[in-house]
DNA sequence: GCCGTTTTCGGCCCGACTGTTTTCAGTCG
């Protein structure tokens, strides 16, 4: 049972315990919704972490949590859930899945219209709404029913609870909203909120806060967005609409002088704001988005800075606000510089239309052209990466010669661009840890990427051999895009990232942080870990046309929520010691 | 069921919105 299986069969527990009996067992609910999130949130497989003993080690995973995982392992399955879902029929858990659908509801509609078959159960309750079922069971009524064709059509369209999309896309639709929205005059100030404004890989629903002291009028330009499927809600304060694209947007409004705490609390995350929230009471003070209270007195927060600094420590960037021990740092005033995207001078792993016949595709823009951009980006240096020739198509000789072309260009360029440009490519990491280059032509390169484009499913012992000896070439600095994941296609290749971390560590090898939307990888997670292992980063686009190079700041993004500052990442160095760095131990 | 700068017991964040309910339950963030 893989990671992703075990969270959501904890998330049936919870949602079991709650049809039960919510007050009785409360706690509990939140127990496994945690112990979820966990699972779901690790880096390691639960299974890896159960055979090394280290299953306590996750925030959530207690005792008795860990009992039921090893009884999972042995088993199979666990006597204990069995129980629990007992009385319950399994039609219930599959409409989980559906917006505003909760286990009270789900519970409710699969007894009462005695939805049986978990295979069919979505299909029957569309048939049951459309018969007008739904609307003669007590405490529903015909509004209810039209809401869950709704959502039922919604999830049709693939809308689930889990769906979520890649973080630049999320950005682009904010961005949108956001232009219209500033013709309000009512809009003194707009932020993004919630994940977004963490920038995470993956968005849920798009949120926004504004500043203004007539909501009124705020929520109704908002409801007037010309590119919207419907409005869902419209309260005095928060408004939402679905998109033509199918996307939730969530507005919320405050006055200026209490943005603050609005923007603190729909930042989150979640975590965050609990652990702020238990610090703050420890203090005597309660948080909410509308500001701070005191005994019976409160304060509203214009600024975040000030929301932070009442409750007695260091603003925190929204990037590490995940409850991984950034508060305790902030109280301590010893919170890290953070990387910023102006620090980046220069991209290593671009892709240009010059013709080497490669492995894989070609970039859309010529080497010129992609020089011009990087200079107009400010860039000191750009690495040309195209993929290695194929080397089914050619002969060694012939990709020598094809490399040996492509270098004459980049020197020819190099004279009248006047940007710094390095001889790298992208080269494939074959099933067997070869590079897909022979020494000869490889010597013509400044240094190479290494990539992994197959054999993504070898086990664990076996990839992480391949990928070290790909890396114990003198040529190879860089890991590129180091798990191989898809945001929402494909998972990450089963590594043993401690050992790659310490190989990396030992003979100064960079891991990349692929800024390629659907990538983000390495994950920010694995940053972080890396970073404690003294690892360098390096932050590349992979850029395959010119406008592509933009992508960085969502590189960035992922560096500053793995804690980076510009010293752990080596493009942010001038061009002379990254060409030092680059040419480490290649003599 | 988890957890510890209130540490092995006794807490566990806080609020908006909707529908059908005449005072609240359910969902969401």
């Amino acid at each position: 049972m893989n990671n992703n299986q075990i969270a959501s069969l904890f998330r049936e527990i919870a949602a079991a315990y709650g049809i039960k009996d919510e007050k009785k067992f409360y706690f509990q609910m939140l127990a496994y919704q945690k112990a979820a999130d966990a699972i779901e949130q690790s880096t390691s497989e639960a299974k890896d972490l159960y055979d090394e003993g280290k299953l306590e080690e996750l925030p959530g995973i207690g005792k008795t949590i860990a009992l039921r995982l090893e009884e999972l392992f042995k088993t199979g399955k666990v006597k204990h859930f069995a129980e629990i879902k007992k009385g319950i029929p399994e039609g219930v858990f599959p409409l989980l899945q559906v917006p505003k659908i909760g286990p009270k509801t789900a519970f409710k509609l699969v007894t009462i219209l005695k939805l049986k078959n978990p295979q069919t159960v979505i299909y029957d309750l569309e048939k049951g709404a459309k018969l007008g079922k739904i609307a003669k069971i007590p405490t529903f009524g015909t509004k209810s029913q039209e809401e869950i064709l709704n959502a039922l059509a919604q999830y049709r369209e693939g809308r689930t609870k889990s769906a979520r999309m890649v973080l630049p896309f999320a950005y682009e639709i904010a961005g949108k909203v956001i232009d219209y929205m500033k013709k309000c005059k009512a809009v003194k100030q707009i932020e993004t909120l919630g994940s977004l404004r963490r920038m995470v890989a993956t968005i849920g629903d798009i949120d926004l806060a504004v500043a203004s002291h007539n909501p009124k009028e705020v929520i109704s330009w908002f409801g007037k967005y010309p590119y919207k499927e419907r409005i869902i809600e419209a309260g005095p304060e928060t408004s939402s609409f679905l998109t033509s694209g199918g996307k939730q947007v969530d507005l919320m409004v405050q006055p200026p002088e209490g943005f603050g705490a609005l923007l603190q609390h729909f930042t989150g995350s979640k975590e965050h704001n609990i652990r702020l929230r238990t610090y703050a009471l420890s203090k005597g003070l309660s948080l909410s988005e509308h500001g701070i209270k005191k005994g019976l007195k409160s304060y509203q927060i214009p600024t975040e800075e000030e929301f932070y600094e009442t409750i007695g420590m260091q603003w925190i960037p929204p990037e590490m606000r995940e409850d991984k021990g950034e508060i305790e740092l902030a109280v301590k005033r010893e919170l890290p510089k953070l990387v910023e995207l102006k620090d980046i001078k220069g991209d290593l792993h671009t892709h240009s239309s010059f013709n080497i016949e490669p492995s894989h595709d070609l970039g859309g823009n010529s080497i010129p052209e992609m020089a011009q951009k990087a200079k107009s980006l400010g860039y000191e240096y750009l690495g040309l990466a195209e993929h290695n020739p194929s080397i089914t198509n050619h002969t060694p000789e012939q990709n020598y010669h094809l490399i040996l072309k492509r270098n004459n260009e980049i020197d020819r360029v190099e004279k009248t661009e006047k940007v710094h440009l390095f001889k790298l490519l992208e080269i494939d990491i074959l099933a067997d840890g070869q590079l897909a280059l022979d020494e000869k032509s490889l010597s013509l390169l400044d240094g190479a990427i290494a990539s992994v484009h197959s054999s993504f499913t070898q086990p664990k012992a076996k990839i992480t051999e391949r990928i070290l000896k790909s890396l114990s070439h003198p040529k190879v600095r860089i890991l590129g895009h180091p798990t191989g994941r898809l945001l929402n296609q494909r998972e990450s290749l089963d590594a043993d990232w401690p050992q790659i971390f310490k190989f990396c560590k030992e003979h100064n090898k960079a891991l990349e942080i692929n800024a390629w939307p659907n990538r983000l990888d390495l994950p920010d997670t694995l940053v972080r870990q890396a970073l404690k292992a003294g690892v360098k980063i390096i932050i590349d686009t992979d850029s395959h046309a010119m406008d592509q190079l933009a992508v960085m700041k969502f590189g960035v993004a992922v560096a500053r929520r793995g804690w980076a500052t510009a010293k752990d990442i080596v493009n942010t160095q001038s061009y002379e010691k990254f060409r030092q760095w680059l040419l480490y131990n290649q003599v």
